[in-house]
DNA sequence: TTTT
DNA sequence: TTTT
């Protein structure tokens, strides 16, 4: 069913990342998202939310963001449980984000940088493009260009 | 920032409606999400996540849904922490709900309803009204009978 | 940039099946989505979204959905232009969907649909995943946890 | 019915500003969201999409935002019609924005501001929401002190 | 365990 | 009519 989330925050701390048995990139972050309105004490406070991402974006993220860096992402919620040392039941909440924006850069000539977690085969997913009835028929999106163009053509998100 | 949550899935169980100490209605429920995809076992897993209503749509959800109601919703992620009895900080993410729609009725000819929580004097909150540039109002420009639809038998691809 | 789209609403007419010169589908319908609010004449409104869908996802959407089938669908608004046969330009926006569900089924006992825009291969874009760090797949872990619900005015959002 | 929009992009112009007969601010400005993948041609295109944002929100996207300024803003898709010069219905489409955040400031130790729509019959009118900006100057909102602005005080979320 |  |  229908599972979407999009954020936009700023992270608490570097990202952590490792990899899997088999070798597949995972890193993880917390973004403080602050909420509109502040509480009866006046304080704005914020929602930490565990972020989730996997392979080359997971390897990008582990590159380019640090404390503090403000992301755009979308995602889903993805719940989970473990056992914990007392052998109490922890129930996860966590956002697996299939793409995050940068929106700083150090350089304040750049613009924001994107990256996204690709399809398997390395295509691109999304039939940009053209649009078919809209427009003038331009170039057919889907022919096959073989130009990578993102970071993430190798990327399978999940 | 931004935080905005949108999910379709199934209540599994009834809401809970509380009030709190000043008198303000909260209804909490879990909704399973199905994945997309199955897991290496073959089986279709669901994320279940926690819903929070306030108010008029609290007490909506309350009324009118219960275990097993499909629902499409819209809302923030909210996270948390309390103290559990062995003193461990237990941290909590839920999804604070805006908006509530019921995608089934038990009746064939109703549509499904929309809930929504409403701003405090009840009011209508977007300001779009007079649809300013956008000229008037559309009737369906594609329709080419505005005849009620109906909604004949069809066949559920898998 | 980020840019997504998610409606819930009904086909104003069959889907539209065509193919593009090299052969891939395309399938086009509108949705009516139903405003929250009633006008000033009391009437609701609706606004016509134009959907565009490709490949497998277009063949799924003529195949299994028609005039006033309900839907969720999430997608991405793509623009685009065109001269009329006055030779004026005519601008366009669609929702170029990614992910639509049947929300509607005959026969009660079964669960709405997920159709989903593939990649080339037709394979499976989103996997699961293995969990990692979010544990095994939960059951639900609402259903009689007897958490306590510990409801302050402080958790109001507004 | 669910209808949700958010998009990342960049204005194209600045913001125009008006008022409805009945002395209500609306501002229009057109979005450049930059797709993802680049063409065949090798070049990365972008979606034009039309921003229409009404009241307090209208004035505050008037006086802090211009042509280039980055934002993350969510919506609702509107669609209409009218009759152009030779008579011929031209149908629209645009994005009734009820949170606007600017992502970009000229003081890079600053935080990037939220901007929100109030509700609709005014009903949490305290103080003038135009009061607030007046003898701030216009281009600058960050001139005066480090600390983001808040201009929603007197909004209701929903 | 929290960011600006 | 398009932004970085």
């Amino acid at each position: 069913m229908l599972n979407r989330v999009v954020l936009i925050g700023r992270l608490t701390r570097d990202p952590e990342l490792r990899y899997t048995a088999s070798g597949v990139a995972v890193a993880q972050f917390t973004l403080a998202v602050n909420r509109r309105f502040t509480n009866q004490q006046g304080e704005r406070e914020a929602d930490f939310i565990n972020i989730v991402t996997w392979r080359n974006l997971a390897e990008n993220c582990a590159n380019y963001l640090k404390k503090g860096s403000l992301v755009g992402l979308e995602g889903r919620l993805q719940t989970g449980k473990y056992e914990n040392q007392e052998g109490r039941t922890v129930y996860t909440t966590d956002v697996v984000a299939d793409d995050v924006r940068f929106l700083e850069s150090r350089n304040r000539s750049e613009s924001p940088s994107d990256f996204r977690s690709g399809s398997f085969g390395g295509g691109n997913n999304y039939g940009s493009g053209t649009g078919y009835n809209q427009g003038k028929p331009m170039d057919d999106p889907f022919a096959d260009d073989g130009k990578p163009i993102d970071i993430s053509d190798d990327d399978l998100p999940f």
